[in-house]
DNA sequence: CGGATACTTCACCACATGGAGAACAATGAA
DNA sequence: TTCATTGTTCTCCATGTGGTGAAGTATCCG
């Protein structure tokens, strides 16, 4: 396993915006190119290319350019890394909050 | 239920910081006032309480103020829900990322 | 070549964030 | 009452963030 520890700062503050998480759900239909991804934000390239910078910087994103067309594609291991620091936050609290285990089973039943 | 809905710019820009991340592990060993969680910290209490503000506005901590001491908890329903908004990202990557299924066995693996 | 396409970089601006210090309650203890 | 403790509020400042528009670069098409 190469050292996949995510940035905590960089992923949290990527995810923490509504256009950055509208890319990241885009981008789960599969690769897109920076125009496609622009197209539905109400803003112009270079604000866009920020956000997607941001979101390659945080290792949340890649992309490839071949000729002119820049290629994005979604880089699922640190979304996964990140979601092991949850479930380390929930191991120490199960057990030391006695109604958790209710509101955990609530949840999850509401998902299903 | 409630509507327990995480507003996820606040909880993300929340978990953004190491001083605020520093913060909901304190909180996991119980109950604590503004003065001893913000005394690890390198900062005054005015920096400090802002943090405080951040994590409350975002639904991770509740505090209640009795005399003129402040004790603060955690409020573990709001990271429940967000760990959902993961759970759910990687139920749609799960599938259509041939490897996918390998990285998480070997994350969870590791995890052990 | 000439022009359209797809970014990319640049300079700039408004506002939010994270910190500081000083002054101000409000409570508890002596 | 006097004083220390525990926040809280205030004003200020440096920096970061998210946007703009204009100009630049590189590629593909005809």
């Amino acid at each position: 396993m190469e050292n996949n520890e995510p940035n905590l700062d960089a992923v949290f503050h990527a995810l923490a915006d509504p256009t950055r998480r509208a890319v990241l759900q885009a981008l789960v239909k599969g690769e897109a190119t920076v125009s496609d991804l622009a197209a539905p934000h109400d803003m112009g390239l270079p604000a866009f290319m920020k956000h997607l910078s941001v979101l390659e910087a945080a290792g949340l994103v890649k992309s490839d350019k071949v000729g002119r067309v820049r290629t994005c594609a979604l880089d699922p291991a640190t979304m996964i890394a990140t979601e092991r620091w949850f479930e380390e936050q929930r191991a120490f609290w199960q057990g030391r909050y006695a109604q958790l285990d209710d509101l955990v089973a609530a949840l999850q039943g509401e998902k299903k």
